[in-house]
DNA sequence: TTGTACGCGTTATCAT
DNA sequence: ATGATAACGCGTACAA
């Protein structure tokens, strides 16, 4: 039903000066703010721009200026990090927050495949943005590569594997850890666990490492049991097995949410009661957290924040500032009623 | 710590064809898969890229090309979108990989204030990209309007308001709740209501539709009830008022697995035990789905088909082809055991 | 205050 | 098969 006509030719700055009466170069000045422009010229220009309807050429803005006042936003492992992670949104709207104020562009690319991977590469090396924020950087990353030969203004969200010499931003992981267990042992808890995730990966081991300095002296590793994954069934097997070797057991710091609510499940399985027989605090305040039963104790990860100092770190750079070499973002514990 | 020099400046098409020894030309040809290279250029020239460090300039080249091989993916409203819809990942991923397919580079910009819409708008007639794959546009959309002016090569993800000429791409909403109310009248309920949702939206429009389809000459419009948004507290507060006018009920088709949530949550307070004394559907297979006690019977939405299917209808519009102007996509029905 | 002309890094046309 | 050279659309020094 359309009309489908042909795409209309873009309007340029020529067809613009031919309307309005002036030179190109008057134009140019005109539409950058340049105060050099008559009030006459300004007139005519202003009708004649809204008349054909002219928008700078990006393409040719970017080759003369050489930048694009664009920056990249490149998100790995899509997969678990779009389905699964609470925050990654948070995250992608505070940057865009940020960036927005500045009046760049936000670009989001997702890398979810080798294909992917050169794509992204040759965007990032061709050019087309002015500096990158990367989330979830892997060990030896080609992208994360491509950044640092290029000395691309960069700054990671978490800690990148690879030492890089850039910029990161990340969240107090050993610091909540710490906190929320001391909140769980105020509660008069005396035999409280762990359920530790993902060891391998900064934040596992860092959280494991608050939980440490929080018991100090009454640490015992034999109430620590350690899962590979962030996930609700990894949560309940290792609840079953604590359970089995520590059936005095009264606390459980999960190292996230999933987990929680796994481990939620075999205390219920095994008629606990939650926060009666045993209280259980997460990590992250994801949507795990407000539907358990009872709903869940955690730690709130500024998800927002996390963005807008990543943009604020890459934009300072664009500036010619030396940034940071990290940025340590504070947690906020939710105090529910699993513990 | 870093040394952090000067950004190294690019190399060029001219630095390369120095060290090769052979004219811009001839790098150009090569670059482009130019059959008319010769082995000996061949050579000098890869060495010599790699010697630089070449990689061509993207400004340039869409300049020139009057093409950028890039799309963007825009994304509206993106707080109830990144924070609630499971879906939105998912049709990021299809559409990303369906790009990356045809070797295009796809870029999600936010749309999350009169700022970015300005922006947004900006970069689209600037001709930063080839085409446009919209998901959730309002009504009356600036963005939606530049679009169609440009007329850029573009998609919706869902059903535009303002009657687009633009192909779009939905899932049967209609068809979908029929079949599952259905499934559900089939587990023999006599007194089966709706809690219809965002009745104002297309999708909440065609669910009630689709209800009705189902019900044929026994429905009952006392036994639907209305509620303004897909949310859990929605669900609850409505069921409780079904509850109210009509204790017999013994079936409810939510409007989404969060009402749905909030709806089996009101039985459980009311002391009716699902699905014993009454069988909950929801729509989604959001993650809400799985969560629930028991595990909710729902409508899964092929997220990862609709991005795919957008990409192609852009990719196709590209290539020259004219789109069908609407995509129905079918849903799968998930029975678990809520009904 | 304004116009002219050059350059940004490519691709594409046209000779050769 | 390859090398000159003209666009592509814009910003900006320089001249006027």
């Amino acid at each position: 039903m359309s009309a489908n006509g042909p795409r209309p030719r873009r309007a340029t700055v020529h067809d613009v000066a031919v309307v309005a009466g002036v030179s190109r170069g008057t134009i140019s000045r005109y539409v950058n703010g340049d105060p050099y422009v008559s009030a006459s010229a300004r007139e005519a220009i202003e009708a004649a721009i809204a008349q054909v309807g002219y928008v700078p050429n990006t393409a040719a803005r970017h080759l003369v200026m050489q930048r694009t006042e664009s920056i990249a936003f490149i998100v790995h492992e899509p997969h678990s990090l779009f389905v699964d992670d609470p925050n990654i949104g948070g995250i992608l709207l505070g940057a865009n927050a940020a960036l927005s104020d500045a009046d760049h562009q936000m670009a989001v690319l997702i890398v979810d495949s080798e294909r992917d991977t050169d794509r992204v590469a040759r965007y990032l090396s061709g050019g087309a943005v002015d500096g990158a924020i990367i989330v979830s950087a892997r060990a030896n990353d080609p992208v994360g590569r491509v950044v640092e030969r290029l000395k691309l203004p960069a700054a990671f969200v978490g800690h990148p594997p690879g030492a890089t010499s850039a910029a990161f931003v990340v969240i107090d992981n050993r610091g909540s850890a710490r906190t929320i267990t001391e909140r769980l042992l105020a509660t008069g808890r005396r035999r409280v666990g762990m359920i530790a995730a993902a060891l391998d990966r900064d934040s596992g081991s860092e959280r494991l490492a608050g939980f440490t300095d929080a018991l100090g002296a009454r640490f015992d590793p034999d109430l620590v049991e350690p899962v590979p994954l962030y996930s609700y069934s990894s949560g309940r097997t290792a609840m079953e097995a604590l359970l089995r070797r520590h059936p005095e057991i009264d606390g459980v710091f999960a190292a996230s949410d999933a987990v929680a609510a796994g481990a939620m499940e075999a205390l219920r399985a095994a008629g606990r009661s939650v926060p009666g027989d045993v209280g259980v605090v997460g990590f992250d305040d994801s949507a795990w957290a407000g539907r358990t039963l009872p709903p869940l104790s955690t730690v709130r990860q500024p998800a927002e924040d996390l963005g807008r100092h990543a943009a604020a770190l890459v934009l300072g750079q664009l500036r010619g500032e030396s940034p940071p070499r990290e940025v340590l973002l504070e947690c906020e514990v939710i105090w529910r009623e699993s513990a």
